[in-house]
DNA sequence: CCGGATGTTCACCT
DNA sequence: GAGGTGAACATCCG
């Protein structure tokens, strides 16, 4: 996604629609929903209740009604529109314009003593996002916002997992994605293969605080994408810090951008070099 | 034309 | 069981 940044900001639009009634359910898509309900099944769970909280657990968006609570998953490509506002213009890597056909899911709320009902829509171009009720989000791992290093050393156990893939598994910690991990341990000034569960108790505090850091700075600058290494991960890309070459590779099956300089290799349990 | 892309999930290895 | 890899999803972009 839409990473958390993008959810929360997809949360707090949404969260206009508390206090009205879904009069409606379009489901352009069947696929999009999850747990074998059709477009019927899901008009008649929502249709005549109200939206009385809207929330957001890791890169997820919740929207509480009296009866069911509905979870949106924005995958890659996933933007959510209120009416014709974008709380999020332009997603990195997805489209870069907006087409009515990519709408796959879209809910009418009336609010009371309104004229017009308001349209709260989420346009998917790659589909790999989804809708689902009543989720059970109990493999979620706490939410990367708010973070502290007692939690992240119970997430890490004593796991030789490479960090980065550690961070971006939603079961350990809920809400980074492939962008705000790059950022992350380039700022802590750690190499993404480092076994997490050798992390000593600083290492831990500071990974924390950085995550908080990143988090709060990215989320002021509009996004995911707009960290600092980010204009670096290309090809010739150079560190930010202090100009050394940048290393591009593949940790947890994603690309991975770090400095050659001052994101060191881990002292054990790397691959030989 | 080809390869790669903010995510998740599953099959298949080691 | 843990954890890695690669594919799949479907589409856009350079």
């Amino acid at each position: 996604m839409p990473e958390l940044i993008e959810a929360a900001a997809y949360a707090r639009t949404a969260g206009r629609a508390v206090g009205a009634t879904i009069v409606e359910v379009m489901l352009a898509d069947p696929s999009w929903v999850r747990g074998g309900l059709s477009g019927d099944d899901l008009a008649s769970a929502l249709v005549g209740t109200e939206v009385v909280e809207v929330g957001r657990l890791g890169k997820v968006v919740l929207l509480g009604t009296d009866g069911p609570t509905l979870a949106l998953r924005f995958g890659m490509t996933g933007r959510l529109l209120w009416d014709d506002d974008a709380p999020i213009d332009e997603l990195v890597y997805g489209p870069k314009r907006s087409e009515e056909a990519w709408v796959r899911f879209a809910l009418s709320l009336q609010h009371p003593g309104e004229e017009v009902a308001h349209r709260l829509a989420v346009e998917d171009a790659r589909r790999l996002g989804s809708v689902e009720l009543d989720a059970d989000l109990s493999d979620l791992g706490p939410d990367a916002v708010g973070i502290h290093a007692e939690q992240l050393a119970d997430a890490f156990g004593t796991t030789t997992t490479p960090l980065k893939a550690a961070l971006l598994d939603q079961r350990r910690l809920a809400g980074l994605g492939n962008l705000l991990v790059d950022e992350v341990l380039w700022r802590a000034g750690m190499h993404p293969e480092t076994p997490a569960g050798t992390l000593k108790d600083d290492e831990l505090v500071l990974l924390a605080d950085t995550i908080a850091l990143v988090v709060a700075e990215l989320s002021k600058r509009g996004g995911s994408h707009t960290g600092d290494l980010q204009p670096q991960r290309a090809p010739d890309g150079v560190c930010p810090r202090d100009g050394a070459p940048l290393v591009r590779g593949r940790v947890g099956g994603r690309t991975t951008w770090w400095c050659s300089l001052h994101q060191r290799r881990p002292r054990w349990g790397a691959s030989p070099v």
